[in-house]
DNA sequence: CTGAAAGCGCTTACAG
DNA sequence: CTGAAAGCGCTTACAG
């Protein structure tokens, strides 16, 4: 029964199905070609709603190149790491966009030792390409404009412990101090995690203060929104008695009262850029680019004139 | 030179690999095995924060059976359609969590025909079992509260036309009007499209009106942080001269000034439950179910009792 | 119980 | 220029 269709038949029986609207499967395509035209996105916490407006940077530049996008999504949890490191090594994917800190392994392997590109976003990982912005530039600016608003007391709410854009932003937050012939050491610390209870928490820390910094700048906006909450319900005037500035750029921070003062970030541009350096190293053989990004800062209500210093001798 | 090795050897060497840490290539089984273990999820807009926790349901179900997870985010444009409907014709995806209103298509080929489960979320399809909240179910415990609080005059921000979770919400409205005895023509009905700016929009002509609704339900979280962010910065006391409800529940509905009275969406759920719907039909040929979830009001700041009518004739 | 063969659906390289 | 064959890496069904 089968071969009994002749060559001419089938062609045109292939031609009707054409007409029909058949679409060759990606099956036959992939194993053939060794190649999915997938790429895999791994992100350590999908809900934060940070990384949506990435996510969809990245999404715009693989769809112009004809790629797809799976998500890996880590929920803060190591033991999530194997299923991706798996993933990668049956070459289910072309390629790896990391967000992770950390390169994700299972057992040791290590995902970037499969053989297919790997690029890092809002992260560095030594020898891997990466696209972020630079932290340090974007703290000195934000200093720059409380310097120039008078202040010279600080209170820094700071990121995960070992997150390497919450080193970055610190060690601007203290070079710029030292630069202003300020200690950094009597500025007020308080940990945090960029996630809303730790600036509820600094806030609180803040309150307990006796002498309270005038300016506090936040590693995040989340942080700084949740600080600002806390610290106005308990009766303190923002900007009149304490700046405060975010980090980030969320939509949110223009909407919360007062309107907060925040580092914008480029995000759309973080994704759209890091497929393209990962979009590069697919094609080619040529060493891999990295790219640092701009971040501007936003000077909106939160931050203002420093404080008179009422009767320091009384 | 090939075929040299003895089966013997070769097992040996397979055994080796395996101790290596070898993974079998995924494309060859996707192949032979006629299933990829991914799920297409479609997003309208995935900038929309409101989606990331969603997708950690979805994943959270997803990594529990094994399966993958790939995003199509149209971006509220229909060109990008045509992509993913070739991806679930080109066999590509094991199965369809839609969050669109519309069937996506390809020049008149529709997602749903390739032959492969399609299960919806957050909105329903004739045909397709879809998991949601019910929005009348919840419009109605949104206007219990208010007339509890001696509201009688409403104001109502409407979602995207068309949209049926806007119109699921707008009809709940009206009706516990009517069953309240207050015509629903006489409330306020202001445009929206569930974002920031549409807020905005219905602030403005809340601001204009000569005689102002005393309670405004808006469809979202969004437009009705926007919509007090607008009327307060104008002078408008929340809840002293007007209340306000938002739907969704987004963690920022928390952050704001007053904190928001909201519908909260048991997201997480959604899309842990949607995913169940969907792999009880990748598993089985049974009739797939359908669910729908509640949505609890929590109560907050933002809405309060009605203000005191002030001489109705002077 | 073990091992060789067939076949999933494509694409590429080769023969006619 | 057209058409048949080989092979991507797996799994399943079959022969020994």
């Amino acid at each position: 029964m089968p071969d009994q269709v002749s060559p001419s038949a089938r062609a045109r029986v292939m031609a009707a199905i054409q007409a029909t609207g058949y679409t060759p499967s990606a099956l036959g395509r992939n194993l053939r070609s060794q190649s999915t035209k997938i790429v895999l996105v791994v992100v350590p916490n999908l809900a934060n709603p940070f990384f949506a407006e990435i996510l969809r940077g990245i999404d715009d530049e693989l769809v112009a190149s004809g790629y797809g996008l799976v998500i890996g999504n880590l929920d803060n949890l190591p033991d999530r790491e194997p299923r991706y490191v798996d993933m990668v090594f049956a070459r289910q994917v072309d390629g790896v966009l990391l967000f992770s800190g950390r390169i994700p392994e299972d057992s040791g392997r290590l995902m970037n030792e499969a053989g297919i590109p790997v690029a890092t976003v809002c992260v560095k990982i030594a020898g891997l390409p990466y696209v972020m912005v630079n932290d340090g530039v974007a703290s000195a600016q934000v200093m720059e404009h409380l310097f120039a608003l008078g202040h010279r007391r600080f209170g820094f709410i700071e990121g995960p412990v070992g997150n390497i854009n919450a080193i970055g932003r610190k060690k601007g937050f203290r070079k710029a101090l030292k630069k202003a012939g300020l200690d950094p050491d009597a500025a007020s610390y308080w940990p945090g995690d960029f996630m809303f209870e730790s600036g509820v928490e600094a806030g609180r820390q803040f309150l307990a203060l006796k002498r309270r910094p005038t300016a506090v700048y936040a590693a995040s906006d989340h942080m700084a929104i949740a600080f600002m909450k806390t610290v106005t319900a308990a009766g303190v005037q923002i900007p009149e008695e304490v700046s405060v500035v975010g980090f980030d750029g969320i939509e949110f921070s223009e909407f919360v009262t007062p309107t907060l003062t925040t580092i914008s970030q480029p995000r759309h541009a973080l994704g759209r850029t890091g497929t393209q350096v990962l979009l590069e190293a697919l094609g080619s053989d040529c060493r891999p680019r990295s790219v640092e990004l701009d971040a501007p800062l936003l000077i909106r209500e939160s931050t203002g004139p420093a404080p008179k210093t009422k009767r320091r001798r009384a």
